[in-house]
DNA sequence: TGGCGGCATTGACGCAGATCAATCGAGGGA
DNA sequence: TCCCTCGATTGATCTGCGTCAATGCCGCCA
């Protein structure tokens, strides 16, 4: 319920974190900020939470703020004029929302899980921006990472079979659950699936019935197991690496 | 016959031609460069050629320069272990090549009509880049807009139709090719197609005869006329427009 | 406790685009 | 001049995935 979660929606201006302690703050656009330049952005920053499902930005709408995904997972897409979507990004903790220089959004920002991004008012990051090279040289670094991981996409997207693409999918979700130490690595692997089929099938560029099809054909064949529809465990990783399509190289997780 | 190519790739330190002369002064990565950063570029710069189908950097391979495309085309590509291929990029003049701090290309580079680059030697840009502000703001500025193209394709290669698909390429080529004043306006509007009918099926992930038919439906449909098959007529270009799936708003040519 | 709505799964069927294969035209070299 | 190669076109057939539709499952509210 849209019109539910806008009311919840918050302007919170929590008591203050410390950047310093901030879980990011190694990864984050802040990351080579010396400790003069982060009190600059430490002073102008303020924390917002999203539900699932919420709308953060629509497409074609000046945003006002831009930043950091502290916790959960905000997708990125385009809808056609005849409702057609693909989602063009998924931006986990750490990953930068917003472009400086570019006030308008050209796609639409959405909650998928509960959501909470560190923010600041776009005037006042450009200007602490202009000072800092160390936060330009990282931004840079980040927007050319985004593009290599838009460019593997396209080929996901215009190349590889619908298996192909569930499993290079759940291959992501499984390295950065290990990177991040959110896998349970005990038994196999095993990791939460952070979105709805239909979020999935919008990232994927299928259809729900496919995904749900490919993710069934994957159970059956023994190369994964499902918990829960939400929850996937990977027995043998090499063997989901190997139905992604990708090269079986040194691509193991731990 | 790469080989033979290959002995025609050229060292070519030509005569220089001067930064405040050329073509891309305006469009290219030294557009915010005052006279004495210019001066740094001028210094340390220079040109190669390269023939159609030459490799210019392979994916996993060290780049030792990087720069802009002066003139031509010349693809990104990525390779799957079984040999499938995707284009991630078209890179046309002004547009710039390799990336710094990143030695290793992700992608194949490859002239697809003669191109010629105006290059520097790796670490000679980056300490340039060190020093320029103005440079690194451009650097950031075309990443950004890098991104948004891929983001663009992302849509096209995962929800549009191979009718959509062509149809969005042309009117990418025609707006591309009016701006510079590549394109006789004259009557209706034609532009060369630089790319091989196998280019455009890599670029938009589909098949050469797929390609091949979805250009003649569009033909018999009267939406384009084919001068040549690499020189393309467009009557109508709201019709284009149209067939390509994007809202036909403001996005005319003239 | 039962009904309802949202998400997911499963089945039947059709079609867009891939695959396999033949043909054509244009350059280019002997 | 002929032949060979390469790019492009066209046809016939196959198939992966989309579409349409029914069913199941779970949490929520009355």
């Amino acid at each position: 319920m849209p019109g539910l979660q806008k009311l919840e929606l918050r302007i919170a201006c929590e008591p203050k974190e410390r950047c310093a302690d901030c879980t990011i703050r190694h990864r984050a656009v802040c990351t080579y900020c010396g400790p003069q330049e982060l009190a600059l952005l430490d002073a102008i920053k303020f924390y917002r939470n999203y539900n699932p499902g919420q709308e953060i930005v629509a497409a074609g709408e000046e945003t006002g703020f831009l930043g950091s995904v502290v916790d959960g997972v905000v997708a990125l897409s385009k809808t056609m004029p005849d409702g057609r979507r693909q989602t063009v990004g998924l931006m986990f903790p750490s990953d930068f929302i917003g472009r400086p220089m570019r006030p308008v959004a050209p796609y639409d920002a959405v909650a998928v899980t509960p959501v909470r991004l560190c923010l600041f008012a776009r005037s006042r990051f450009e200007r602490v921006l202009k000072e800092s090279p160390a936060l330009a040289r990282r931004l840079l670094e980040m927007a050319l990472d985004e593009l290599d991981a838009a460019r593997d996409w396209m080929v996901l997207l215009g190349r590889k079979t619908a298996q192909e693409k569930i499993s290079s999918f759940l291959v992501i979700l499984a390295r950065r659950a290990a990177a991040l130490g959110n896998a349970e690595l005990s038994d196999g692997l095993s990791f939460d699936l952070p979105l709805t089929r239909e979020a999935i099938a919008d990232y994927l560029g299928l259809t729900i019935e496919t995904v749900s099809r490919q993710i069934t054909a994957l159970r059956k064949a023994g190369v994964i197991e499902l918990l829960d529809t939400r929850r996937v465990r990977v027995p043998n990783f090499l063997a989901l690496l190997d139905a992604s399509g990708e090269d079986a190289d040194g691509g193991m997780i731990d």
